[in-house]
RNA sequence: GUGGGUGUAGCUCAGUGGUAGAGCCCCGGAUUGUGGCUCCGGUGGUCGUGGGUUCGAUCCCCAUCAUCCACCCCA
């Protein structure tokens, strides 16, 4: 097995049993951003490789010790995206759409970091992702949540994941927070534990949230962050938090919140799921009103979130949430037995594909016994069999019979084939 | 990066120091032009890989790879 040729750890095939898993529900995506007037963004899965770490912040995990990354031909460090926001950000700059300018986007594809592979967390996953510019106020914020909020409605998840809240104040009010923070624990180092004196270094703020009982103590005395907020963080906040109510988006307020990227700012949130074990983040994002600065444009505001595809479609298969009309992806299956059998039938498929572009038609090639292409128009899902044998190629008709309902087998010429089959179009259940 | 579990048929898994089994799937037959249910038969495995112990290893030992779960981190 080990000299077998095998996909990279992490990166997974997406076989044909789930692909239609995954259309489902990136069709529910392209419904509900065309419902906001979002419009989508592509940008490359490379880029140079300072522009993560100039943003995601140079001692995050992710930049110090996740990323793909690699030398191109000419020596330029490159690396496969980690996320999406920072190549967002620059494609935004470089073209020019934050001049003067508000935008709503969104992006979809798969980002790459090199992690310890677990349930909910793979090298190669995706992320569909929203990112707004030029807009300051709550008012955009409860926007994007909303936007989410009703993604989980339309999915079915809405009783299963919950929201959480926090703001980290100005990036100002931030950095002098988290400079005293790293102050207050400095004076109790030999308090800390391990994972505390690493965190000292990459994220402070996350040593507020250890499960150490040993450290209650400390953190319970540590200089809190609600404190330290500006007074227009406090009322942005405030009026995000008037915003969800008034849409009636419940949400929890968890102050212990913070996001693990340098770059966010002002409002935090994230959505969770208890159903998938302990990666149960499936959507987080926030504000950050200074990266477009800070890769040189010029200073805009700007709020985001993230989505973890794979998650919530574990999520989905966990709770078996998938429409069953997803899964049927045929509406005829052609089959027969004879002379120049097999002829007609490519060509009466080719018709029927014409005149009924929405009919999902399969032919059956390989010949062998009717019984076994009866089996195989079984296996297809198909709703239909239509068979032509010798008798019904000289009478010019079809035999149709309904797979999955009690009609008996009817004897049809090509207009009434077409009408049955159109009269079946109309009645059948949405299959996105 | 750290810890633990698991690698036997396409899938889900039994099993034994004397070179292997079930269910499902697949193929065929019972039904020579009709699927789903039932019954019968059949195909299919270098027991993850390499080494060691042994007369003999799928089983015991070591290493390695893969995979899963958790820590960490994050979507």
């Amino acid at each position: 097995m080990s000299s077998k040729l095998q996909a990279i750890r992490g990166m997974n095939d997406l076989l044909p049993e789930r692909s239609p898993l995954w259309q489902y529900f990136e069709g529910q995506i392209r419904t509900l951003m065309q419902q906001y007037g979002y419009l989508e963004i592509r940008t490359p899965m490379l880029e140079q490789t300072a522009l993560f770490s100039r943003s995601i912040g140079e001692v995050t995990d992710i930049v110090e010790k996740e990323m793909y990354t690699f030398d191109d031909r000419n020596g330029d460090s490159l690396s496969l995206r980690p996320e999406g926001t920072a190549a967002i950000v620059r494609a935004a700059i470089e073209n020019g759409l934050l001049h003067h300018q508000t935008q709503r986007l969104w992006y979809a594809g798969p980002m790459f970091r090199h992690e310890r592979p677990q349930k909910g967390r793979y090298r190669q996953f995706h992320q569909v992702g929203v990112e707004t510019f030029g807009l300051e106020g709550p008012d955009i914020d409860a926007e994007v949540i909303a936007l989410s909020a009703r993604l989980w409605q339309a999915l079915g998840l809405r009783e299963h994941v919950r929201l959480e809240i926090n703001s980290l104040g100005s990036l100002e009010a931030r950095h002098a927070y988290r400079a005293k923070l790293v102050a207050y624990f400095n004076h109790h180092l030999d308090e800390l534990d391990d994972d505390a004196r690493r965190r000292l270094d990459s994220n402070p703020l996350r040593i507020l949230d250890s499960k150490n009982p040993d450290m209650q103590g400390l953190i319970e005395a540590a200089p809190r962050l609600i404190d330290h907020l500006d007074d227009d963080s406090v009322a942005h906040f405030e009026g995000l938090k008037r915003r969800l109510e008034a849409l009636g988006i419940d949400y929890v307020v968890n102050p212990r919140l913070v996001r693990g990227l340098d770059y966010y700012s002002r409002t935090v949130f994230e959505w969770t799921t208890t159903a998938l074990g302990s990666q149960g983040t499936v959507c987080a994002g926030g504000r950050y009103d200074g990266l477009v600065e800070q890769l040189g444009g010029r200073p805009t505001p700007a709020v985001g979130f993230a989505m973890g595809v794979e998650r919530l479609i574990l999520l989905l298969e966990t709770l078996d949430l998938m429409p069953a009309a997803a899964e049927d992806v045929l509406d005829v299956y052609l089959m027969g037995q004879g002379e120049d059998i097999d002829l007609h039938l490519l060509k009466m498929a080719e018709t029927l594909r014409s005149r009924l572009p929405s009919l999902r038609v399969q032919v059956h090639c390989g010949g062998g016994s009717l019984k076994s292409q009866f089996k195989r128009a079984d296996r297809s899902h198909a709703r239909f069999a239509a068979v032509v044998g010798e008798q019904e190629l000289a009478d010019g008709v079809v035999a149709l019979k309904d797979l999955r309902g009690d009609d008996p087998q009817q004897l049809l010429d090509s207009d009434a084939l077409v009408a049955r089959l159109a009269q079946w179009i109309e009645a059948r259940p949405a299959a996105l």
